[in-house]
DNA sequence: GACAATTAGTGGTCTTACCAGTACACCAAA
DNA sequence: TTTGGTGTACTGGTAAGACCACTAATTGTC
């Protein structure tokens, strides 16, 4: 029978009262990982839930990874305690991985215009600015052997959004903004390991200064064209790391196998 | 289908698949943010599952935060990213009316791109979808002579989303549908001048028909072309209606003169 | 016209029943 | 003994039906 409650203006939710309180109990220690939980029908009598709503909460804690289930044998709780990214769209990439090759479709597209803009309207003053930008990032990446990542992606950012700004279009430059943001909150650990790894960093610079090159100099077409290069080769590159990373998942699992 | 869960079984969970097919049609646009889902019995219905199994599902996207709901009211789509597509363009609308421009400018470029992807990837019920919201248009611009502006302009956006669904990139599609909420939002006033003169509407449809040819008949580089004709002919028309109103509004501040 | 009561529809929860996998004890044959 | 099947008693997965609590639109009343 029910819980309770009066409890006025929030709704009390039964379901995500019981992911609440597992979660706790998971976190206090009372279950560990690896362990198996009590089955369903003695949960529900020691919550004092009905099977529904408890099902509705494991639902929950289940689509955070905190415990896994398989029919026939119970729920575990998960070995891996997952990052503290609750980013609300970061569930849309999890779920949806085709997604981000959708996304730099998109934003392919939209950087090659905005480079191809960029030298067709970009003022002096503008031309200035993107100088700028591109010898910081430049220099820096000369300047250190032993480069600070995420330091590198914000130059890196602010060279693309200085071009993007010469282009004049303010709803481009917000709708590219946003599809940014959105990548690099999605993948933003794949994108540190782009810019460890000594080949594509190369590859990366070259392009950088291709494009440069090609909006300094009032070239409208070069300029796209060697904006989507480096785009299709980003993509190419985290394609690579992504398999790769799914390789070494999956050895970790034999690993774990034998233990 | 999967969602999360370790689903290393093979057992198709049918929760799972409930809320990644929602997520899906939000993803796609069919649902939009702000909008209130069918009420649970009717998905239940629709999707072929039982209120268990959909409950479960919903639960899901509610911890995402994708959808919201009140008991006694329904569920109702939350805004996808939230701060972002909600209006931080629209002030931009208030102070700069040329950023109505910009706009059609990136909406051109997309919307280009989405017919030439639909064009080169619409499999044959994609087709089938187009040609029916093409048919629907074209029959009842033909029907009547005294067309209902608000429902043409209805059958015109379904048209343009179902060429954009047909591109298969929900990225694509969640951003050209922002754009063109935006643009309609702002100068819809505009749009239904736009259908209400027999000359535009006529270039109009013209247009319609060759996007639809381009696309049914796979010719993505002939679908992108036609696209672009079609908005930036859009974008003139715009301006002419806009010089017109300025000329009304000037003529009439001479009669308040002489008031 | 304003306001209260009715009512149909919504999500929230519980119950029951059955299906489909899993683990383990058991027992017969090699 | 070992091996291999097989039964059985669990597990989670799904469906269906019955309520309750709440909301909003409709209707009836003053």
């Amino acid at each position: 029978m029910v819980s309770n409650s009066q409890d006025i203006g929030m709704t009390p939710r039964t379901p995500d009262a019981v992911a609440a309180r597992l979660e706790q109990l998971i976190l206090d220690g009372v279950f560990r990982p690896g362990q198996l939980l009590p089955s369903e029908r003695r949960l529900c009598d020691r919550l004092g839930v009905s099977r529904s709503s408890l099902r509705e909460g494991l639902r929950v804690l289940r689509s955070k990874g905190i415990i896994e289930t398989r029919q026939g044998r119970g729920s575990v709780v998960a070995q891996l305690v997952p990052g503290r990214d609750d980013n609300p769209l970061m569930y849309l990439f999890r779920d949806h991985p085709r997604t981000l090759y959708d996304l730099l479709e998109v934003r392919s597209l939209l950087e090659g215009e905005s480079a191809r803009l960029a030298a067709e309207r970009g003022t002096p003053a503008d031309m200035v600015l993107i100088r700028r930008r591109y010898e910081a990032m430049h220099d820096y990446v000369e300047s250190t052997s032993d480069v600070d990542v995420e330091h590198l992606a914000r130059l890196d950012h602010g060279f693309h959004l200085a071009i993007c700004q010469a282009s004049h279009n303010p709803v481009l430059v917000h709708t590219l903004q946003s599809l940014t943001d959105l990548l690099l909150s999605s993948v933003f650990a794949s994108v540190k390991n782009l810019y460890h790894r000594p080949g594509p960093r190369e590859q990366i610079n070259r392009q950088h200064e291709m494009i440069y090159r090609a909006v300094s100099d009032h070239q409208p077409e070069q300029a796209r064209q060697s904006a989507l290069e480096h785009l299709t080769s980003i993509g190419h590159n985290l394609r690579e790391i992504e398999a790769e990373n799914e390789r070494l998942e999956r050895s970790a699992m034999r690993l774990e196998a034998y233990e």
